[in-house]
DNA sequence: ATATTTGCCTAACGACCGTTAGTTAGGATG
DNA sequence: CATCCTAACTAACGGTCGTTAGGCAAATAT
């Protein structure tokens, strides 16, 4: 239908402080700001949504549970550690890719969280972590991969794939499959001719 | 002497803005934060020093210089690239590990900078990037280096690089030269087995 | 046609913001 | 001893913050 792409004031709002939540960040963003954007008082905000904070709670968790649930799809197939990683690689930085706003904040403005939020929060990231963990330990037993430290691999792995709202632009040359080709062949191979 | 680790008024200041705008964020710092930590008014700060965003400028640009300064003395050294890029991400890691609290400011609050700071901050980290983009862009020429995408291949490396201070502990395991050597092993040889 | 709901408005609350002005006590300096 | 300097203070400024209360007009439902 043609009003699919039409959004209603709920979504617009959550839309709109997604933008400005990643471009300032979350404490330097205020309401005004917020429903300056779409043309209304801020007051007026308060007819769709319960508070601030709500909305960065949603944007964080929302995100928490697509990296979640991707994981567990993945888990359920029993493939083999290094196409496993292959694959988890390359289907977080399709969600990166696809909600580069919610994932700066996701990235870092999670902290303005309260609890208990806040501590849900480190726990979904947590068991996110832990599953690219079990990726490579099985990866090492299956004798395929080979690392020194398991912290700092699965970090640099981390951080290699959460940087890439840096840079990345989706009209860009190198689009999210691509992206995701390159990394994994630096991750399995570096950069080094043999 | 004694007396060499205590510090003026003025250095405590920065250390404890250093510390809360790690910890909370910029924006969400307030100078009353900032004095309460001291035992004293936000008023007093002000004999100290000029307004919060010069706290901020200080923190950007002395880290920024630190990075420039490391890399124009490799630059001279006129190693082979291999060698110049292990070094340079040896001391990439050593100036992050060296200065936590600094290094989570400079990487996420610089944006707070107001102009002309702000495009001059760009600009040192442009130079900065450039030098990187350069190390292995002869690394390739040397036929010692191989990979696909240029700005990827930096990206990757910078972005773990940079999400160090998200893991490391001084008080750890591991040592900031360890943390340089397995890295490196990492971006030129990969995980991978044989 | 009437009643209800929706989505906005204005006005305002108390709190906190960065910063300035003016002052004062105490120590250092002449 | 007189003077200057340092580092703090109190008080206050104009603004902005997130949020609430109450009202009103248009759209929707009965």
């Amino acid at each position: 239908m043609a009003t699919a792409i039409i959004k209603n004031r709920k979504q617009q709002i959550h839309h709109t402080a997604k933008n400005l939540f990643r471009e300032r960040g979350y404490a330097a963003t205020s309401m005004r700001h917020i429903a300056g954007e779409l043309g209304i008082e801020a007051a007026s905000l308060y007819s769709h949504i319960k508070s601030k904070e709500e909305i960065l709670q949603l944007i964080c968790f929302e995100l928490a549970e697509q990296f979640l649930k991707s994981s567990e799809e993945l888990q359920r197939k029993k493939l083999p550690a290094k196409e496993l990683f292959k694959q988890a690689v390359t289907e977080h930085i399709r969600i990166i890719t696809q909600n580069m706003d919610s994932s700066v904040v996701f990235l870092h403005e999670w902290r303005h969280l309260s609890e208990p939020f806040l501590s849900d929060f480190k726990l979904m990231r947590k068991r996110y972590e832990n599953f690219y963990k079990n990726i490579i330990r099985a990866g090492e037993k299956e004798k395929s991969f080979k690392y020194q430290n398991e912290n700092l691999t699965v970090f640099v792995i981390f951080s290699a794939m959460n940087g890439i709202y840096e840079w990345f632009t989706p009209k860009g040359k190198l689009q999210p499959e691509e992206i995701a080709e390159q990394m994994v062949e630096v991750f399995l191979n570096g950069i080094l001719k043999n």
